[in-house]
This record gives structure tokens, C-alpha cells and sequence, in this order.
DNA sequence: CTGAAAGCGCTTACAG
DNA sequence: CTGAAAGCGCTTACAG
């Protein structure tokens, strides 16, 4: 490995000169810079970022805990989170937690020691409990997509998931729906569910936990099993809520394969809307989750507190959710 | 932050001896060690891995780029790469092209810095030329899911493209399909492609450029369009091979909303064979790539390389890949 | 089994 | 504008 040293050697400086240049910090004779960068350019020379660190004590990385990748959800949030990243000359640690809640403890606890410099936690998932054994108040933590339990002594950047559950319910109570099924991952997705019961308890219709039924796996694959029960426990349901897009996306099929037409004789009204889902048919109603500008706001604040080396404002953000309505969703059968 | 030292003065020993049982390295009397370990669990004190890095000269992290994480086969790769890496105890650093060949030379300079130990790339799209300007050839790089101009200087985890291209174009040949179309990404997928021709022209069967189709983005839209295209241009094709899974779901759309049978009137066959196709109706045929198995290949190569001290073995290693029947797939219409 | 010393490759004031 | 010194928090031989 060259080190600044060699590089120093070779142009007839000292080692703090050399650092002046590569950082542009002080000011330097023209002629000398010159001579420096020259040795730079015949040696090769790379800064050893690690050193760097060490003296500066920052590394110019931040950490970031999701659930899985292998969604378009969360595929959506580590994509702009790096984007804002690379903006500003970091990088990503990345760690998922796959449902397994000793690795998401070891990940925490593995990030948290000054191998980066924040740590965003995207999705409640598999970290709720972990959060108690909080590392160094000073370490700058912020949370996004969090629906449960909201900690009140971490910034957070969210939406208000029991109203977008809310819009979901009088979207579909507007169109005539009382027979409804939702489809939900439960306990993550629990208010989502809760306002979605809202908005029919207004109309003293009951979505029952008969009606509610959780899939398997978060996957299409878990979504079609469970809209299959659904449509079982009462054949002439009208309505399936899912709770995320990809369980819709099963919940469609499942529909269809029964042999009933959406929305004429179900309407499916999905959650997030992500990329995919516009290009189902019919092309998915589904409530908009602002994803990448929660990505984007929980990283600013990080990076935020980074550089002015405060804590971050510890602030709830509640983000808006919006209705975007396609084709499947229409007026009950009657 | 509470140091070594500081640990080291309330146990009453030296900062070596905490390193010691931190390291559990040299054997340490049984009460001292008991003493260090109280003194660490009242101080808090968690080891500052920059400063282990420097000393030791490993991050304990390896990069990875990929052109996109929003994408089933990309994020499997994400995933297993990970979960090799969280057995051995290493972080991920993770980088995104996105189709963007600055942002990918920025990424390749950057991860090169001892900022991580070794580096795995996955996917050629973005990254062909960079890898001309390589960084210190004893860093340990591998290269996997590698389509074209894999380079002899670099050790690489692949699978056999033209073969797989060979595999899906006798499985149409082998059921009489003559009229055949296909929705490529080019000039990236042009292995397969060129393995689907080869697999027709033995039969004297041309598939010429006029029915090949290169979408206008790597997604399920990109796709529909696509098909929607060569649909359009030989309204009597009996077969599209999609080449990849993405393209596929949308091939299939257009395929069924044209008012065309899958399989009956057109058969579909798509490429990766990622989780989320056998979901769709009919469940797709595809060539199934082992892409976890790629990933898991590359990412112990690297982790070898790094533990031995040597390069990693400068070798191509070609996975195979398979044909798996499924419902999108039948007799060509006469 | 424990401690004193040197060093990893940088940066950051501080003199000159 | 350039150089000498100290320090970031660890680890690694090497004495005792």
C-alpha cells in the first residue's frame, strides 16, 4: 500500500502537506500542489479511508436496518436512501433483518459501533423490542415506515397508517361495500386494519376478526392463500383490503382463479403503491405511500445531525398518504 | 465514547489486557478477565471498530454493486450475499448503478479505498468499461451474474448465457413453434439471445433482428410494450421468450389482454426463474439461473481470499442452469 | 498471565 | 505557505 508518506517522500514534502492538497484544506503554493499531485498520479496513491476515519472521527458511511430487500417497497426506500446518500458523499451499510430477530439484535449492535456514522431503521418488523437496549444517546438513530409503537425518544419519519387504512375503508364503503375481507399482516399492519374498521364502524358496519385473515408469508403467494380463505369463509364477499401491495397482488389472482370478475364481483383495493402494481389487471386501486420521500426526509435528518453533530430533532413526522384510484375497485354487487 | 484505556483503568490493569479478553486472544486469568468484563458492562464500552481496522489492517466489510436492487434477481443476490457475509461476521456495503456509468465509476473508485475488504460485483450493465481502471490488483474483486467480455484478468462466478439461451429455444423448437419473437435487453442479454437463435437454426429456423424486441426499460411495462410490439409485427407468432422474469410478467399481460390464450394461442418463456413467476397465471415457464448459489460462489470466494491473504483464484467458474416446465408453455397453434 | 512500546495512516492545531 | 508534534483507539509482538 503507498501511504501519504511515500507520496510526501516522492515530491519533496511532508506528509501534512500532501493531506493539504488531497483536501484542499490550506493553501498551497501552486507549484508544490502540482509537484504533489504528480507523485500521486505516478504512485497510484488512495487515501486509506480507515485512517481517515479514525483522525476525523467520522466515516462517511450510514447504516441501514430493513426488513428484506426482495420487496418493492423496501426495494424503493434502500434505492433512495443511497441515492441521497451518494449525494452527499456517503455510503450504505446495509443490513436486513429477514424476520429474525436475533439478527436484527446483532445487526443493531454490530452497526451501532462507530462502523457508521447513523443508522436509519426502515419497517417495525423483526426491531421493536431491540430498541430498548438503545446504544449511546448521541449516536444519531432515526426510524421510518413505523407503524407500532412509535418510541417517543426516536426521531421517527412515518405516515399515519390508521388514516390511510381510514381512506381505504370509506373509498370502499362510498362504492356500496359492506361485505368486506382485509388481508392483513398482522401485528405489523394492525392500523392499518384499525382504520380501516373505522371507516366502516361510522356506517355501524363490523369488519369482524372472522373476516380478517393473515397471511403466511408476505408474499403474492401468502396473499392468494389467504384472499382463497377469505372468499371460503363468505362466498359473497364484495370487497378484499390488502394490507400491502404484494399480498394484493396474490389477492387479484386469487379472485380471478375463483372464477369471480374484478371489480365487478370483488373489488381488491391494495397498499403502498409501489411500481408494480399499476400494471396488474385490472390495474390496482390502491392508497399511495409516499415511500422514497420518507426515505429521503429520515436521511436528510441524519445526515443533518452528522454534520452539525447534534442529535436529531426528535420529532414524529407523519407523512400523507393519497388514494389512487384504478380499475379494481368499483360499486358493490348487490 | 468510553475507550479501552478507560475500561482498562477501572478493571486496574493495561488497555492490552481488555484487548486481550475483548479478543479472547491470550489466555487471561479467570478473576481478571472478571473484572475487565465488569468494568465494560458499567462503563458501556463497546470497541471502536474503526481504530481495530486500522490497526489490523481488515473492515471487517466487503462492497457489493449491483445495477438496481428493485428487481427480483438483484435482490436475491443482495440477500444471500448478506447472509454469507452475517455468518462470517462481515458488513455489507452496497452500491446501486442504476444505470448510471459515473455513478458506477464513482462507486468502484470509491469502495476501492480500504474501505471494504474485497469487493463483489454483480451484473455487467453499468460496469464494463470501469473495470479497465482497476484499483491495486492485490484487492480481492470477483464478478458475478456476467453476460459479456468477462475479463481474464478477474475471477468470476457465472452461469453458461448462451446455453441457457440454447436451453429455452429447444424447448419452443421441441414443440413446434416456428414463429417466434423475443423482448431482449440489449446489448446486455445478447448471450441469450444468441443461444435462442442458435437453437432454431439448427432447424433451419431464422428469428431474425426484425422480431427481436428491446424494451425501453428492464420492468414489467418495459416488457408489456414490448410484446405489445412484436404482437403487432407478426400478429401470427406462436412463441416470445422474455429474457428476463421482469419482462416476462409483462409480456404475459400483453399477450392475455390481446385477447391471445397463454399457452394456447402463444407461449411465453421467461429467464431467472426469480420467486415471484410462479405465481402468475398460467405459472411461467422459465430458465431457472442459480442465482443464490452465484452469489453464495462469489461471495466465499472472496471471503477466502481475504482470510488466506491472496488473491482470490483467478478462475470462471460457469453455474448451470435448467428448464423448468410450467403452465406458459405448449404445443405451437397450427 | 500481565505490562511497556511501537505502529496502523491519517488529520489537526500550532509554530515558523 | 510549509513542517514538527501529538493524537485518533486499537493490536501485535515482546519482555518480564
Amino acid at each position: 500500500m503507498v501511504t501519504m508518506q511515500d507520496v510526501a517522500t516522492r515530491a519533496g514534502v511532508t506528509k501534512q502537506t500532501v493531506s493539504n492538497v488531497v483536501n484542499g484544506r490550506a493553501a498551497v503554493r501552486p507549484d508544490t500542489a502540482a509537484r504533489v499531485r504528480a507523485a500521486i498520479a505516478d504512485l497510484g496513491y488512495k487515501p486509506n479511508l480507515v485512517a481517515r476515519s479514525l483522525a476525523t472521527g467520522t466515516t462517511m458511511t450510514v447504516g441501514l436496518i430493513v426488513p428484506t430487500v426482495a420487496s418493492p417497497f423496501y426495494s424503493e426506500i434502500v434505492e433512495e436512501v443511497e441515492d441521497v446518500l451518494d449525494q452527499h458523499g456517503y455510503h450504505l451499510v446495509l443490513a436486513t433483518t429477514r424476520a429474525d430477530g436475533d439478527r436484527a439484535k446483532r445487526q443493531l449492535a454490530g452497526l451501532s459501533s462507530r462502523l457508521v456514522d447513523a443508522l436509519l431503521i426502515a419497517g417495525d418488523r423483526d426491531l421493536t423490542d431491540p430498541l430498548a437496549l438503545l446504544p449511546d444517546p448521541r449516536f444519531p438513530i432515526a426510524l421510518c415506515a413505523w407503524e407500532t409503537d412509535i418510541p417517543d425518544s426516536l426521531p421517527v419519519v412515518t405516515i399515519d397508517y390508521e388514516h390511510a387504512g381510514l381512506l381505504a375503508g370509506k373509498h370502499l364503503r362510498s362504492l356500496g361495500h359492506t361485505r368486506v375481507a382485509a388481508v392483513v399482516e398482522l401485528p405489523t399492519h394492525e392500523r392499518r386494519l384499525a382504520g380501516l374498521r373505522a371507516a366502516f364502524e361510522r356506517h355501524r358496519v363490523r369488519i369482524g376478526d372472522d373476516m380478517v385473515f393473515a397471511p403466511i408469508e408476505a408474499t403474492p403467494a401468502g396473499g392468494f392463500a389467504a384472499a382463497q380463505a377469505a372468499l371460503a369463509a363468505d362466498p359473497g364477499l364484495t370487497a378484499i383490503f390488502a394490507s400491502h401491495d404484494l399480498l394484493a397482488l396474490g389477492v387479484l389472482e386469487a379472485v380471478k382463479e375463483s372464477g369471480r370478475s374484478v371489480p365487478g364481483d370483488v373489488s381488491v383495493i391494495g397498499f403502498d403503491d409501489t411500481a408494480p402494481v399499476a400494471l396488474t389487471h385490472p390495474a390496482l386501486t390502491a392508497i399511495a405511500v409516499p415511500a422514497r420521500q420518507m426515505a429521503q426526509q429520515a436521511t436528510s435528518l441524519l445526515l443533518r445531525a452528522i454534520t452539525e453533530g447534534t442529535p436529531p430533532v426528535n420529532s414524529a413526522q407523519l407523512l400523507r398518504t393519497s388514494l389512487v384510484i384504478r380499475d379494481s375497485t368499483g360499486p358493490a354487487r348487490r
